[in-house]
DNA sequence: CTGAAAGCGCTTACAG
DNA sequence: CTGAAAGCGCTTACAG
C-alpha cells in the first residue's frame, strides 16, 4: 500500500518489469504461469500503477474535464452524472470544474489540453459545446459540434402552451443574456409570441440570473408593471421555484391567478406545490452523444460533421399552468 | 498551442530546459533578462508545462480527491464548492468521485492514493473523514480526524424543538441505517424522547434513503401507524420536502396538521412551501478545515491529533413547524 | 546565475 | 513468450 513502485512487484515475482506491465496491459501476451506469479505479486503488494507515469508514457490520460457554469444546479448535477457514466463505460475518468464567466472559453480549454490534464474538455451551459485534442503525430485542438436539444424550439412549446390556455400576457425570466442558450429560449419566446398576433409590447423578459434570487427579483418586477402577466415562462426549474415562492408571497395564487412553465425538469418540479409543468431535457442521451463523440474523434483522429445533434426535448405538463383568468 | 513541451520553449528563448523549469519554479533564481526571455517564448508557443511529468518527477499531483454517496445533493454541492474553495487557495485542485456503498471505504480511498492519482482523499457522507499520504522517505496512508458537526446534538435540538411545541407522537425518517452519521441522528432523536417521558414505543423511525421517492414512502408508512404521527423529524431537507409533499397529497396541512423539521438547510428549504425549519451545517467552516487539516499532514508529515474538530450546526426557525393540534 | 545529467515510473518497439 | 533499453516531459541536486 505504501511505495510500492513496478519494480518491487517485478522482482517479487521474479520477472521484468516489462512483463509486469504486459500482465496488466496485455494478459494474452504472457504465459498463464507468468501471469498468475505477477497477479499473486501485485496483490500481496497492493501494487497500483503510478497514473502519472503511465499518462506521461502513453501520452494521454484517458481522462476529460467536463466545464461548467454552476455546479449546484440539479439539472447539470445529473447531466454530469450521465456523461460521468457514459465516460466509464469506456474506460474514461471525467473531473468537474467551475467556471465563472458566462459563456464557453475555447482558449481556456485549449490550455488544459496543452498541459495532458486532459485528453478534451466538454463545455456545458451556454452551449454544450466541447473541445478535443487530435492524437497522433500532429496535434491540435478542435471544437466538436454541440450536442443540445433545440432550446428556440422548446421555449416556443411553453410559450405556446401558454398562449393555447388562452394567456395575453406572457412573461418570460430569462439566465444571462450573452449566453447563446439564454438567447436561443429567449428568441423561441419572442417567436411564439409574434406568431399569435400579440403586440411587441405585450413581451416582457426580465433576467433572473439562473438563481432562485434573482427568479424572486425578476417576479417582482414583472408584477409591478403596469400590465402585470398572467403567466411567466422561466428559463429553469431553479428559477420557476422562486418565481412561484415569490408569487405567494405577493398574495397570488398559481395556476389560478398566474400560471408558471419551467425548464430542465429537475426532480423538485414534480414535488413542487402546485407540481410543475416543464421542459425535459435528455441528459441521459446528451451525456453519451458527447462522450461518444469524443472517443471517436480521439480514436479515428477525425474530427466530425459540422452539424449539431439535435435531441429531443418535451413538454412535461403537471399542474402549475392553468386557463387565463377573465 | 498544439505539441509544444519544454525543449521547444528552451530552443526558442536560448536556454536551457533547467532554466525554463526555474523561470516556473523558482523565477528569483534567474536573472531578469533571462526570465523575460522565457516568458516571451513561453507567450508565443502558449506552452504548458505536462502535469503528467510534473507529478511523476515531484512524487505528488496537488490534487485531491473527493468521494460522496452521490453527487446530486444540494448541500452535498455546497460541500464540495467549499472544500473547492479552500483547495485552490492553497494551490491544489479536487475532483469528485461518486461511490455507491453507504461507508466510507478507507482501502479504496488507500488505493488511489497509492496510484498517485491523488495526494489525499476526503471521505464525504457517511462520516466527513479524510485519509492522507504521508510524504517523503516513509509513506503510508494515515487517516484523518473528521471535521462534522455533532449530528448526535443537532438531532435531539431538532426533537426538542418539536417537543417544545407540545408534540407527543413525533416520527423520523431517517437515511441508510448502516451510515454513522444517521445512526448519530436516530441517537439523538431517540435520547430526546426518552429524555422527555415518552413511552418506547412513542418512537417511530422509517428508512427514506436520503431520497424524495424513499422519503414519501417513508412518509405513507408513518401515515398508516395506529396513531399518526402530528410531527415528522427528516434527516435531510430533501426528504423533508418529499414528505411535506406527500403530506398534502394525503390532505394533510403542513404544519397546522403536522410539523416538519430537515436537515441541512440546503436552498429550496427557504422557498418551500411552507419555508423550512431546519438544521444548518456551516459547511464553509467545514471545508477550510478539512482541507487545511490536509494540507497540513502533507506538509509537515505528522498526523494531527484523534480529536474530531467539532462545527456548529444552527437551528433555522422557518414556518413549518407549528403547535400541536389538539 | 546557468547547464548537463540523472531519474521519477511507466510502456513499447526491438531482439532473442 | 520474455528481457534490456529507450524515452515520455519534467525538476533538482551538482558542478561550474
Amino acid at each position: 500500500m505504501s511505495d510500492v513502485s513496478i519494480k518491487v512487484v517485478a522482482s517479487l515475482a521474479g520477472v521484468s518489469i516489462a512483463t509486469v506491465s504486459r500482465t496488466l496491459n496485455q494478459p494474452d501476451t504472457v504465459t498463464e504461469s507468468t501471469r498468475l506469479k505477477v497477479e499473486d505479486a501485485i496483490r500481496r503488494t497492493g501494487y497500483r500503477p503510478n497514473r502519472a507515469a503511465r499518462s506521461l508514457r502513453k501520452g494521454h490520460s484517458n481522462h476529460f474535464l467536463v466545464a461548467l457554469p454552476s455546479v449546484g444546479h440539479p439539472h447539470l448535477t445529473e447531466l454530469i452524472r450521465d456523461i460521468r457514466a457514459a465516460a466509464q463505460a469506456s474506460n474514461y475518468s471525467i473531473s468537474v470544474a467551475e467556471r465563472r464567466d458566462g459563456d464557453l472559453d475555447v482558449a481556456e480549454a485549449g490550455a488544459i489540453i496543452a498541459s495532458r490534464q486532459a485528453d478534451g474538455v466538454i463545455l456545458v451551459g451556454s452551449n454544450t459545446a466541447f473541445v478535443q485534442l487530435g492524437a497522433g503525430r500532429q496535434r491540435s485542438t478542435v471544437v466538436l459540434p454541440a450536442v443540445t436539444i433545440d432550446n428556440f424550439a422548446a421555449a416556443g412549446d411553453a410559450t405556446r402552451l401558454l398562449l393555447e390556455h388562452g394567456h395575453k400576457r406572457i412573461g418570460m425570466i430569462s439566465g444571462h443574456r450573452d449566453s447563446s442558450v439564454a438567447h436561443d429560449r429567449e428568441s423561441g419566446y419572442l417567436e411564439a409570441l409574434g406568431d399569435a398576433g400579440l403586440p411587441a409590447d405585450a413581451t416582457a423578459i426580465e433576467d433572473g440570473d439562473y438563481t432562485i434570487a434573482g427568479a424572486r427579483e425578476a417576479t417582482r418586477r414583472l408584477l409591478n408593471r403596469r400590465e402585470a402577466p398572467t403567466a411567466i415562462f422561466c428559463a429553469s426549474d431553479e428559477m420557476a421555484i422562486g418565481c412561484i415562492h415569490e408569487l405567494k408571497t405577493a398574495g397570488l395564487l398559481v395556476p389560478a391567478d398566474v400560471s408558471v412553465v419551467g425548464f430542465d425538469d429537475i426532480r423538485y418540479a414534480a414535488v413542487c406545490d402546485p407540481p410543475l409543468t416543464t421542459v425535459r431535457q435528455p441528459t441521459g442521451q446528451i451525456g453519451s452523444r458527447i462522450v461518444n463523440q469524443l472517443i471517436d474523434a480521439l480514436t479515428t483522429g477525425e474530427r466530425p460533421g459540422d452539424e449539431q445533434e439535435a435531441v429531443r426535448h418535451e413538454l412535461v405538463q403537471r399542474c402549475s399552468v392553468a386557463a387565463a383568468p377573465q
